[in-house]
DNA sequence: CACTAACGCAGAAAAAAACTGCGTTAGTGC
DNA sequence: GCACTAACGCAGTTTTTTTCTGCGTTAGTG
């Protein structure tokens, strides 16, 4: 039996379709946040069709999965800095970079409320935490083969992500260098 | 020229409507965040008509301010041990049993949802930390007076509150007694 | 260049949300 | 208690939003 298996056509303005639909999910979920726009908002804000989302997609659900676990799957450069003073620092500002751009936020926000949205929500924000802990690990483990005396990564978490986090979460000062060199010196 | 000016009834069966109707946009804003919900779903919740509450608060708009403000008016009490590791040590349990409660956590989201929510949104996010601030900065000022020397409130705010927050916020552990009580101490 | 996947447009269909009329329940003052 | 009526619940109606589809057009791909 002849199976049609249609042609797939992932180039040109498909993926600029794709790409453009993602940006806008997540410019809305940054500045929304989460559950609080339709597709008709992210097909207007991408300039795309409401048809071109339902028919690529389906469901704003598996819409807002799939740029999640995109999301999630671009992750930071590990800094090697030779030093774990270095490689911390260099660490903290990626992140602090990150958090403060647009993006970011809205990762971040997306991160919090995916916290109680069941099954689907709960993978994803462990999806994001075990990565950014097992990149903050690799810091450590490094320094700990030098012979240095690394903190616990809990207390890297606590003392130096969570106050960035927070600031940003909470919409307060602008994470200056000098604030997020001096949450790094603080544990050295 | 006559005034009817009806006669209120804030007491019974208003007062019981109104209770439940707080604490079902608690609930809800807690599991599904802000603007992820709407009046029927309220008052489904309440197990009360739409009606109600379409009379006594017009909007949902409103009825979230209603909410909101109510709710940031419930400040907790002020610690007062005599030094200010007690008193340091009150303040942080406290915010920790009130941050891992179902309502604590509502509050939270409500916070982290509200940056980014316009003006009326800002202004209620504004209130609850000045609020948090207000509370610790006695608490400092005091020990101050007693001839102690005590950290500086953003201090305490990053290195103690930041890390609560963010592992409620993330769903992690639990926080333990233990675990809070490091917080304080890292910092005496 | 032929073929057709993927798109945009416009509008129908469905769902959800907001709001209202009306009879009933139950606070409040006497 | 009793009269008075504020506040309520029920059962719609209206309005708005959101989803989804038919059809002609555009532009990847071999």
């Amino acid at each position: 039996m002849d199976d049609p298996q249609p042609v797939r056509r992932p180039g040109g303005r498909s993926a600029r379709v794709s790409a453009a639909v993602h940006q806008a999910v997540t410019e809305l979920v940054g500045e929304r946040g989460y559950g609080s726009f339709t597709v008709s908002d992210v097909a207007d804000r991408a300039g795309v069709a409401d048809s071109s989302i339902y028919r690529r997609w389906g469901s704003l659900d598996k819409l807002l999965t799939d740029v999640t676990q995109t999301r999630l799957k671009a992750r930071s450069p590990m800094p090697d800095t030779g030093s774990l003073a270095g490689d911390l620092h260099a660490l903290a500002a990626n992140v602090a970079r990150e958090i403060t751009g647009p993006d970011g936020l809205a990762v971040l926000r997306l991160t919090v409320a995916l916290t109680g949205n069941g099954e689907q929500g709960l993978q994803a924000r462990d999806d994001f935490l075990a990565e950014r802990a097992r990149l903050l690990q690799s810091v450590l483990d490094r320094a700990r083969a030098r012979g240095e005396h690394p903190p616990d990564t809990l207390t890297v978490l606590d003392h130096v992500m969570a106050p960035m986090y927070i600031r940003v979460l909470f919409g307060a000062t602008p994470l200056t260098p000098d604030y997020v060199k001096g949450l790094v010196d603080r544990l050295l």
